[in-house]
DNA sequence: TTTCAATATTAGCCATACCTAAATATTACT
DNA sequence: AGTAATATTTAGGTATGGCTAATATTGAAA
């Protein structure tokens, strides 16, 4: 007399429930389209750990979830990186979008200072509305680029195809103009605000020190040298031109 | 020979955690201190529960953790009820002072309409710096009200005591101010929007219909008359002067 | 082609945060 | 003192999102 309990169904605690729709989704989400670039590319999951802070085993259990959900937020492949499905790729750039029309709005309409504003933006980015979004967008002016010099993806998730070269590429002599620099470090930014380095700014490499110890550069056409470290520099994205 | 397993300690699911601090916990010290009204008295369980939309159950394990806080943010005595502690009416305050500038932030700035600045303000007031409301504070000159006519918490955590009147206590003849309107129903809002009803309007109440059917009512000095249902006119508080 | 190190996945578990229903207890009246 | 209304306890559920350890896969070097 086969019993009842024979099929047990123990069901494992992997992929045990099903849509999730939260911050962490968002950062995953985030987090993938950051790392697997222009042109797109897979992303291992290490990869993702490492950038989230995770355990690998973490985010296997997640983007199983993610790929399972319906519509999929991600494609994945066993053993193969994922890339973001439709949605996914949808959601990233909303929550992008929103990250940078915070970071701008905070910093022209509420005066935060430069480097205040990646922190509030990175809570905020998961909470407002579209309606929210759309009035912060309006009100600005529909801006292309936020305080950073990111550029802002538009409602339909189209972002210019940027082309940001590493400020460390450039060889003593050569000039170019600041792009963009990286958000996430409050006191690297502050020193980069004294120094006058900003996005739009003209840098000229003056010479770079031995054993990749720092950079002389010179700032606009002022006669003012800033000396940058190795792990400052970087965080500055440049055009050539 | 004593089992190891002697003390099972099989702890029981109540009170099994302790200091959480999430929306849910501003919930409830915003349900309590709303409940709990002027001059402050004891809040019944079943209120709070009535009043959030979940069983007694819940709220008594909730009412414990708050109570084991350290420093505790209820005062809480098994079955005669809860009030705010300290820390709690500080959060409690705060959370509002959030919801109400919120309001105001997205009525004067983002020019939301009146009835919706409710429900982004809901989600937002859990979320927002101490910076980004010090911000949409001085931005807005430190209001005193909300667009509903909600007296908006000093920073302190003091609140001008008011003393709203329903606007039921009148009777036929009598005028008032509206002072404020609940700000919940979007529809209602509409609604009182189109009739001219605001803070700031007085009202003259010129018939009550018979078995509590309605209430016509003029509106400042037109010669409009808005017909107002029982439950709308819940909504509504007033000052007489 | 085999082997092996690097990488990824599975299995099982843990913790937190909330919530519920049912059984039980307390209070405050009459 | 009895009882109805209220509140609490007990036991257990669901969901999220993390972890470790064991195991499996892959791809490149030998």
């Amino acid at each position: 007399m086969a019993k009842l309990l024979a099929k047990q169904k123990r069901m494992t605690d992997a992929v045990r429930t099903q849509a999730p729709a939260s911050e962490a989704v968002d950062d995953y989400l985030k987090a993938i389209f950051q790392l697997s670039g222009h042109p797109e590319r897979q992303v291992a999951s290490n990869e993702i750990a490492l950038h989230l802070s995770i355990t690998p085993a973490s985010v296997t259990n997640m983007l199983q979830k993610l790929a399972a959900q319906e519509p999929p937020l991600v494609i994945y492949k066993k053993h193969h990186g994922v890339k973001l499905a439709k949605a996914g790729k949808r959601r990233a750039l909303e929550i992008i979008r929103h990250h940078r029309l915070i970071e701008t709005f905070l910093h022209q309409v509420l005066d935060y200072p430069w480097d205040e504003v990646h922190q509030e933006a990175e809570r905020l980015e998961h909470f407002i509305s579209e309606r929210f979004e759309e009035r912060i967008a309006a009100k600005l002016g529909h801006p292309k680029f936020d305080p950073h010099g990111h550029a802002i993806p538009a409602l339909d998730g189209s972002l210019p195809s940027q082309e940001p070269q590493a400020f460390a590429m450039l060889r003593p002599g050569q000039s170019a103009n600041v792009s963009s620099v990286s958000d996430n470090d409050p006191e690297m930014l502050r020193y980069l605000a004294a120094q006058g380095i900003r996005p739009g700014v003209r840098l000229t490499l003056s010479e770079q020190l031995p054993f990749q110890g720092s950079y002389r550069v010179r700032v606009g056409t002022s006669s003012k040298l800033a000396l940058l470290s190795h792990s400052l520099v970087q965080s500055i994205f440049v055009t050539i031109k």
